[in-house]
DNA sequence: TTGAAAGCGCTAACAT
DNA sequence: ATGTTAGCGCTTTCAA
C-alpha cells in the first residue's frame, strides 16, 4: 500500500513536529512498519550537524577498571538516546590521535578519553578550537582547564602506604605503571608523602617504573628480589589491578608466598577475582561512577546546561584490608 | 593562505584517486594541515552508502569473556580502518531490537551479535533482507544458516563432567544460566549425556536455572544447601563465570570450603583471577578467537571476498585442572 | 494541515 | 589535470 505524502510529512511523524492529522499520522505510521522503514542517521545528521554518537577512548578495554567505565558510559548514553564508541589507545599517542581524527570525521557530538599522557594536549587543544565537548577520564592534563573526573591518587597512596608502615613496614617497593600518566605520578607522589611523614628515607632502588603490562611487573619483581637481603623490600606497592598479577606472578615463580615473604597491595580493586578470594588489600575506586559522571557532564554539555565553567571530581579511594598485607584480619 | 581549487581536486587528494598534479597536491595537503581539516565521513558515507563502521553487541561488557571479545574485534577493526559501535543487550530481547533499529538508522556496514535468544530470529530475518552482513558470536540460532563463531559446549560440559565423576563425584549439581542462550542449552546436554555414558541418573532437583547474574546462583545454591544431606550434591558445575562467583559466596556464606566440602567447576577462565590465585578448575575457550575470527568473517563479507555459504567454526575447549575440583595436582 | 524548494558536504559521472 | 553538475536522504523555511 502506498502513502502519497511528502517526504515532509514523514519527516513531521517521525519527529512529532509540526502539524500533521491524525489520520494521516496513523496511515505513514502503518507504512513504516510495513516497510520496515528507519530513518537514514547519515542524512539527518549531516543536516542537523548532530549524531547522538559519543566515543570513548581509553587505554585498553580488557582491563576491570576500564571495562566498569565503559558500562557505565553505555548505561547512561542508552538512556540518553546516545550511541557509544569504543576505542583502544593501548597508551599510544599516535593511536590516540588517529582516533580522534576519525571520530571528528564522524561528527560525533562529543568524546570521552582517558588521556596517554601530556602529550594528548595539543590534540585537546585542537579539540577545543572545533568546539568539540570532552571529558578526561581518570587522568588529568596540566594546567589544561576542562571537565574532569579522576580519583584521589595523592591519598590513596598514602592510605595504602601508611599501613604497610603501621604493620611495621620499612622497606617498601612501588612498582608505578607509565610516568605520563598524571594517576601514576600522583601515586607516586602519596607514597613519597608518607614515607616522609614517617621519617622513612626514600630508597630509589625500591622505586620502579614498568609499563603497564604484567610481564614488565614480572622483570620488575625479578630485579627486586636480587638486591641483597637487608636491602630487599618487605612490602610491594603496584600501581594498579594489571600490574599486581605480574607482581604475585613473579613472588610465586621465586617460591615466595604472600603475605609471609613479602606483603602486596595495589591500587584498583580486581571485583571478580576478590569476590571469589578475598585476598588482595588494595584502594579501591567508585570507578563506575567515573563512566556516569564524566558521560553526565558531557551530555549537560550537549544539552546546553552545563556553564563555561570547566568542573573537575575529584572522587574518594577507600582502603580494603585483606590478608595480602600480613594484617590480623577478622574473616567475615 | 587560500588554495584556489575545487572541491573535487580536494576530494581527490583526499583519496588518492584521479589525476592530481604533484604541485596542487602539495598546495592541498598544505592548507589541509593548517586548516585541520577532516573529511565529514556522514556527507561521504550518505554518498558512498558505507561508513566504515561496524556494531558489536553483548550481553555484558563487564563479563571478561565478552571484554575478550571486544578487544580482539577492536583491534582487528582497527587495522582494518574500522570503527565499532559497542553496546549491552543486558539479555534484553528488546534492548537488542532497540540498539539494531538505531544501528540500521546509523547505516553501519555490519553487526556482530551474541543474540540473546531464538527470540532475536525475526530481527536477523529482518538484517539478512536488507542486506546488512552480520556474524553471530558464542550463540547460535535454530536452524538460521548464518557465519556463526562458538564454542564446543557439549564437548565442554562432558569434559567438566566426567572429570568430576572420575574423582568419584555421583551428585553433581548444574547451575544454569538462561535456557535462551544456546550455550546453557548445549552445556545442559554436555552434561546429561556424561551423567548417562556413566550410568549415573539424572536428578531433575540438581539441575538448576538462575539468570545470568551472581545474585540469583547465589540464592539457588543456598536451595541446594537446604536439601536432605543425602540428596545434597557433592560437586557443582557453574555453567559460567558470572554464576561461578555467586556459587562461591554462598557457598562460605555458609561456611563450607572448596574443595574439601564441596567441589566447585565452571566454564570459562576468569584470567585475572586464575593468575592471582590458580583455584578455579574451569573449561577455557580461546575467547579472544570468537572476537578475531567473527570480525574476519564480517570483513571478508564486506570486501566482497566471502561467497554466498554460511561459514560456522566451532572452537575447542580446554579443561584446566586447578584445587577446586579437590583433585591432587602438582603445584607449579 | 500539507507541500515545494533549498542545501547540509561529499563524490560519481561527465565535461573541458 | 581540473572543474561542473547532480544527487545521496533528510529537515528548515517558506508558501499554499
Amino acid at each position: 500500500m502506498r502513502a502519497n505524502v511528502s517526504a515532509m510529512t514523514v519527516s513531521r511523524v517521525l519527529n512529532n513536529s509540526g502539524y500533521v492529522a491524525p489520520a494521516t499520522r496513523q496511515r505513514v505510521e502503518q507504512v513504516i512498519n510495513e516497510l520496515g522503514y528507519v530513518r537514514n542517521a547519515l542524512a539527518s545528521g549531516l543536516l542537523r550537524g548532530r549524531t547522538r554518537t559519543i566515543a570513548l577512548i581509553v587505554s585498553d578495554i580488557t582491563n576491570p577498571f576500564f571495562t566498569t567505565v565503559v558500562r557505565g558510559v553505555e548505561d547512561l548514553a542508552q538512556r540518553n538516546g546516545y550511541t557509544v564508541i569504543v576505542g583502544n589507545s593501548d597508551e599510544s599517542l599516535e593511536k590516540e590521535r588517529d582516533y580522534v581524527a576519525t571520530l571528528i570525521g564522524k561528527q560525533i557530538d562529543g568524546l570521552l578519553l582517558s588521556p596517554t599522557g601530556n602529550g594528548s594536549r595539543s590534540m585537546l587543544d585542537a579539540l577545543s578550537r572545533r568546539g568539540m565537548p570532552f571529558v578526561l577520564i581518570d587522568r588529568y592534563i596540566e594546567s589544561l582547564n576542562v571537565d574532569t573526573v579522576i580519583g584521589d591518587n595523592i591519598a590513596g597512596a598514602q592510605m595504602l602506604t601508611r599501613h604497610l608502615i603501621l604493620l611495621g613496614h620499612r622497606r617498601i617497593a612501588l612498582v608505578n605503571g607509565r610516568r605520563e600518566s598524571s594517576a601514576n605520578r600522583d601515586r607516586q607522589r602519596g607514597y613519597h608523602e608518607a614515607l616522609v611523614e614517617h621519617g622513612i628515607g626514600i630508597q630509589p632502588d625500591l622505586i620502579t617504573e614498568s609499563a603497564y603490562r604484567r610481564d614488565e611487573a614480572y622483570r620488575v619483581v625479578q630485579r627486586l628480589l636480587a638486591l641483597p637481603p637487608d636491602q630487599r623490600p618487605t612490602a610491594i606497592i603496584a600501581c594498579n589491578n594489571m600490574l599486581v598479577i605480574g607482581v604475585i606472578e613473579a613472588l610465586r615463580a621465586a617460591g615466595l608466598t604472600v603475605p609471609q615473604d613479602m606483603a602486596v597491595v595495589c591500587f584498583d580493586d580486581i571485583e571478580l577475582a576478590s569476590a571469589i578470594d578475598p585476598f588482595l588489600t588494595v584502594v579501591a575506586q567508585p570507578v563506575r561512577s567515573f563512566g556516569t559522571i564524566a558521560a553526565q557532564f558531557l551530555f549537560e554539555r550537549l544539552d546546553g546546561d552545563a556553564g563555561q565553567q570547566a568542573r573537575k571530581v575529584v572522587l574518594t579511594p577507600e582502603l580494603i584490608v585483606r590478608r595480602s598485607c600480613g594484617a590480623q584480619l577478622v574473616e567475615h
